[in-house]
DNA sequence: CTGAAAGCGCTTACAG
DNA sequence: CTGAAAGCGCTTACAG
């Protein structure tokens, strides 16, 4: 491997010069850097970033810390969340010169996370952007208390100690009840994204709930499903709503995969939508394009592209500074399921 | 930050004997032992990787080096393709406390890489896991020039020079093709799975053609559709095979997305399968199961595991040895599209 | 504008 | 079994 001594020896200067002129951090005679710069050419010299990183205590490293890929989180079939976010994340890293280092709760949410912990103490990276949807302020904790600048995407912020940017989940749900609203319906269903301890699920809900509430109609229980990442949860729910004597007219889905289960169900029974149920979702992803479905965008390339700027802007700092919390703005995208298009 | 300074004070010994406990790498009396641990524990010690890789020449990193993930390779719906891949990867190297260094092309396959070769100057890893349907030779030939070590994954290797796990898709499709034979068919189209530039699809169109020569079965252009990562290709080959004077019986897909735009178009015209079209497909994603379709298995999964495995092999040896091409085997899952299964 | 020197936090011969 | 010292490849005061 080629060393800066190798690049001062056959260029006639010292290694100083050559870190001068290769970092352009001290003057250097125009000849001279002339001279350095074609032998670091000729030779492809790159400085060894564990040196550099030993000196300068930074390793141009982020680390993006999300559940296991093989989790469900992932994996649901036709979302490309993940793909989505790394895209973002990786556009604007790629620019500033950074490297992602991947890494994941290996059992599920059990596992404390030493994993990251491990790497925090070694000091393998720069700042961390992470993305659990139920992470615990623990590690958030720990690895601010380190002085490890943490952004965390696709979820809120638990406080105001934390930067986050995510979606405004709460509102995309309270927008999406009441555009049913506005068209009518008033026996609204809604199947929760997944288990209520997820923030995300959480907002979904509230926004729901006081949706109806501001708009005078009652919640129901027999209405509300709590799904899963599978498209199953999504039949499941729309089956036990329309057993019910008085069954909804509208459904939202808390998910697009859980609105084609819900589609699945009505193709199989002879529901015809939007006729006889509007669907309305989240996530806007390419399942509601090929089932025609409305559903309100959670950009995630966004999210990780915010995710990524604030985290290197954080990287930049000296002085602490309140935490933000970014919103990304999403929009309904209406298509043919919630009765709002004319044919 | 600790460093090994602190644990030497505090235990009282010097920083060989510090180092010699933690790495185990010379003996040390046992009490001695006892009480660094017991500092070590106490102030969370882990080595400065920087420090570390800087004087061991080793990152304990290895990079994953695949396509862009917002490209059409990781994002055509249905396919969990990378989230399985990174998972096998993870499951490995989790294990020997490496890290994930995910790097990928930023403008398509056009750039020249210089990507991955940064960070092979800077020693930014150990070696790679290299992921691209249409690699260059010459980005793995530079990388080994410098030692680098090499495990191409998913996609066979060039040459005898290089190493890599994948599934035989020449088999695959040779097995597909002679399963619907087994049933009867002669007028067998399919869709390549992509541009023939790609191995993946070179080998399935020859494994193709083989089953049908070797069971004088004359090939016929008419009977071949080039297709691409959308399902609506799928679709299309569907449309123009069944355009046809003679249309064919069975079709074989070159991938689970297009088999569901056959599928699709089947639907649409009327066309009942497998009555009258039997359809066979690659991959066996989560679509394979909900469309009822009869798919051969490409276990990422696998492919990633065994992928870092034979990395990790690799960096712990000296001396060079004889490439290997891992095969991983794949079968033939029987499902309701290709007749062959009693209702 | 340039160079000699110290030092980042480790590992690893080498001595004892 | 333990310690003093060199050195990995850089950056960065400090002198000149």
């Amino acid at each position: 491997m080629v060393t800066i001594k190798d690049i001062a020896r056959e260029a006639g200067v010292s290694i100083s010069t050559v870190s001068f002129a290769f970092n352009g951090t001290a003057p250097v005679a125009p000849e001279t850097k002339e001279r350095i710069f074609e032998v670091i050419k000729r030779l492809n010299y790159q400085p060894n970033s564990a040196a550099r990183g030993l000196v300068t205590r930074k390793t141009n490293n982020i680390c993006l810390f999300t559940p296991n890929p093989g989790s469900n989180f992932f994996t649901f079939s036709g979302n490309s969340t993940f793909t989505d976010l790394l895209q973002g994340i990786g556009e604007v890293i790629d620019q500033k010169d950074y490297n992602l280092l991947l890494s994941w709760e290996m059992h599920g949410n059990k596992a404390k996370t030493p994993k990251l912990l491990k790497l925090l103490r070694e000091r393998a990276m720069d700042g961390v952007l992470i993305c659990l949807p139920d992470h615990d302020s623990n590690i958030v904790a720990e690895l601010q208390e380190h002085g490890m600048p943490v952004v965390i995407v696709g979820s809120k912020g638990q406080n105001q100690l934390v930067n986050a940017v995510d979606v405004d989940n709460y509102e995309l749900a309270y927008r999406n009840t009441s555009h049913l609203i506005g068209l009518g319906h008033k026996r609204i269903a809604f199947i929760v994204p997944g288990p209520l301890e997820y923030l995300v699920c959480e907002d979904r809900y509230e926004g729901y709930l006081d949706a109806l509430t501001d708009n005078g109609i009652k919640m129901r229980e027999d209405y509300v499903h709590i799904g899963d990442f599978g498209e199953s949860s999504g039949y499941r729910a729309a089956s036990l709503f329309f057993a019910l004597k008085e069954p909804p007219t509208a459904v939202i889905a808390g998910r697009d995969v859980q609105a084609v289960g819900v589609i699945e169900y009505a193709r199989s029974t002879g529901l015809e939508i939007p006729r006889d149920l509007a669907l309305v979702s989240f996530e806007n992803t390419e399942l509601a394009a090929k089932y025609d479905l409305t559903s309100t965008t959670t950009n995630l390339h966004e999210i990780g592209k915010e995710g990524a700027r604030l985290l290197l802007k954080l990287l930049g700092r000296k002085k602490e500074r309140p935490a933000q919390n970014i919103v990304i703005p999403s929009e309904l995208v209406v298509r043919g399921s919630c009765g709002a298009k004319p044919k």
